[in-house]
DNA sequence: GTACAACTTGGAGCACACTCCAGGTCAAGA
DNA sequence: TCTTGACCTGGAGTGTGCTCCAAGTTGTAC
């Protein structure tokens, strides 16, 4: 018999390879968040490469701000076929525009902390300026 | 007597220049978060304009990703006096660079979410074309 | 002076996203 | 065969950050 190359992962893998834990990824599949996944004879969990890539393009929409339940929502869509094609492009694109603002917001920040950073250097430099920019938060 | 400007705002005003809900304000001073605010003779929040203006930084570190707990660590840092500035600079520089691998994380989202939009948009316009690119997370 | 709104405090409750646990099954090596 | 450990399920518990509420006080407009 030949031995064919695994094809599938255990959750394990699947943690490691998205950085999620084990626990999450169970969880996810709880909240119906990820789909039901296939299981070998014995009843364990077993991941294609497609479903492993699905997983991370998942965790890149929640570290950018997506909701557990926007990103559910995502996936039922999917799962409802091709009707839902024009439902989801228009989801991906308020994302992206999610993400532009959120791009703005922290360039604002960093600018604003820069200055702050210099100026602290400043009164590192000569401590008698007592520059009131280095105030805790202003 | 002269009329004073008024030089103060009331807990509602304070809510209205930094977009936190009164609720959250008392809530931060309660935590120590924000120090303790100057009261009234009947005992009612008044803050200064520089109290305002710390209050809407605050709000930036938090926007862009900083803990209550780090927030408040570096208040406590700026009531012990100039002994900590050194500690201070090195919070907000560590700061910064957490929000350079935000922008960087964020970049990268929205260039595979355009990848994907185009594909969607492929298949929107030919819809024979199944591409799999459409999938609902990969 | 009498409403009514704007505050005050302390503390309870809640939403989100995990995280942990108990008690069980299954697989593989010594 | 026995042990070890990876996995399973259902459900309880946790941390963060608010959010709401009750009961009381104060300020203002009529």
């Amino acid at each position: 018999m030949i031995d064919n190359a695994k094809t599938t992962s255990s959750i394990k893998q699947a943690a490691e390879f998205t950085g999620l834990t084990e626990d999450t990824i169970r969880y996810y599949e709880k909240i119906g968040l990820l789909p039901y996944a296939d299981r070998t004879a014995s009843g364990r969990r077993a991941y294609s490469k497609r479903r492993l890539e699905g997983m991370v393009f998942l965790t890149r929409l929640k570290s950018t701000g997506m909701s557990l339940e926007e990103i559910k929502h995502f996936q039922k869509l999917y799962e409802q076929g091709e009707t839902s094609l024009a439902q989801r492009v228009s989801i991906l694109v308020e994302h992206k525009n999610k993400i532009e603002n959120e791009i703005g917001r922290l360039l604002e920040t960093q600018r604003i902390i820069n200055y702050k950073i210099d100026n602290y250097n400043e009164v590192l430099v000569n401590p008698d300026i007592n520059n009131t920019a280095c105030d805790p938060i202003e």
